[in-house]
DNA sequence: CGCTTTGGTGACACTTATGTGACGCGGTCG
DNA sequence: CGACCGCGTCACATAAGTGTCACCAAAGCG
């Protein structure tokens, strides 16, 4: 699922060591050392989990962790405070304030791994039930979301269905008539070509990207055979 | 409402500090020293968080651990471990297995409940002693009062059970059928139109700022879909 | 190549879902 | 008993999504 973490960290060589570790694992990593700009990043970045000293420039840790919490794009933001060891006062002030977890320094790689994978499957079950994911889109049945390599994208109600039933068979090749059948109902008469044409919408919305350019395509078209949701679509354009 | 902690724990002083302090924090404690017992208690206590210790009779902690999250009625139960200090491979174990949080030994009272309440108020919003939160809306079940960045909103009854309901399930997105059945109850009859009606009176009172201006709207519109409370609710109006 | 078939696309008229203000009813409280 | 309050409905306004069509582009095919 490629989660997004925010490390908000003013020690180089931590900053080095976390960074590596996190990206062996498979995680993006969005770095700064200043408090104010953290602030910034979590709202653009999008991330799915901050990492936050305690002790950093600008603001201290808890005052961004405060504020964290009280803007709504980031108030369920999942947040791993990073403390002095037995600095006992902070760590339950920061619990307190809103942080989920955290770590005393130093600690160990493994370990840091091992308690933000925790906290992402506490906090983020939505990044696995219920959820549905494919080469980058990641549709969440429950809160009817979907994102594109974390951007958020709108669909009308036939698209979510159609995208949803992609998602749920990926790869395979759907003709109009199945597809007529899954999405829109056995007993309903609308034109094949009808597919066509939500298909055109369904791409139009996953392929855009941020700046308005166009993404990948992920849904191939199958001459003479129908859709199916492929990662080497792309493959066809060249 | 009180919530009910099973500790899991051999030693019987640590079982009387923590027992004394539990209680005196208001919460029911139910105690063993057995992890077969553990798993009986846990099933048929029904309690809503277990402080799990590591070394234990009978089963080790990391085998009860295992087996509450393999049975499906305890598989969301949070869990605290306590280990050794310094015990490092024990908790990344732990963690893995499915503990939610760990606390090493020796550890202060205080910073237990704080860390109690933290892992309370992420998986159990609906316990929180009568706190609800969510994106700069509090709710004081108990009290009856709600506040948005801090400032008191008033609603009706309906009003307050349908946020309720909503804040007890973040995110996820309700029909109105449903929230018919959970709000206004199973056995009552009325127009689903009336949710409209009831959510629009909720927003208008949840979004209304200090000078008259609006606020950032938190209740999602799901087309043909229902609502959901929403941090990033407001995407939608880009 | 030129023809035929199949898919892509933008426009649009239409259907459906949701937002919203108003109204009347029943209950409460002083 | 009368003012007030919250509630459920309705009617109308607005917004959003949908199915078709006509026409264009691309892909087979002999």
């Amino acid at each position: 699922m490629r989660a997004k973490i925010l490390l908000v960290e003013d020690d180089a060589s931590l900053i080095e060591l976390v960074t590596y570790n996190l990206e062996k694992e498979g995680f993006d990593v969005v770095r700064t050392g200043d408090g104010e700009e953290a602030l910034t990043l979590a709202e653009e970045e999008k991330p799915d989990l901050v990492i936050l000293d305690w002790m950093i420039a600008n603001l201290s840790g808890i005052e961004v962790c405060r504020r964290l919490r009280r803007a709504p794009a980031t108030a369920n933001l999942p947040i791993v405070m990073l403390t002095a060891r037995g600095d006992e006062a902070d760590r339950i002030r920061g619990l307190e304030t809103g942080a989920d977890d955290y770590m005393t320094k130093p600690f160990s790689p493994r370990e840091l791994i091992a308690r933000i994978r925790a906290v992402l499957r506490r906090l983020r079950p939505a990044l696995q039930g219920g959820q549905l994911e494919f080469a980058g889109i990641a549709m969440d049945t429950t809160a009817h979301r979907v994102t594109r390599d974390g951007r958020t994208v709108q669909l009308g109600p036939t698209e979510f269905r159609l995208l949803r039933h992609f998602l749920e068979h990926p790869g395979r090749v759907f003709s109009r008539e199945q597809l007529l059948d899954a999405v829109w109902g056995r007993d309903v008469y609308v034109e094949q070509r009808t597919v066509d044409v939500h298909i055109r919408r369904l791409r139009k919305a996953v392929n855009a990207g941020p700046g308005g350019e166009e993404l990948p395509d992920l849904i191939r078209t199958v001459r003479s055979a129908g859709y199916s949701l492929d990662a080497t679509a792309e493959a066809q354009a060249a």
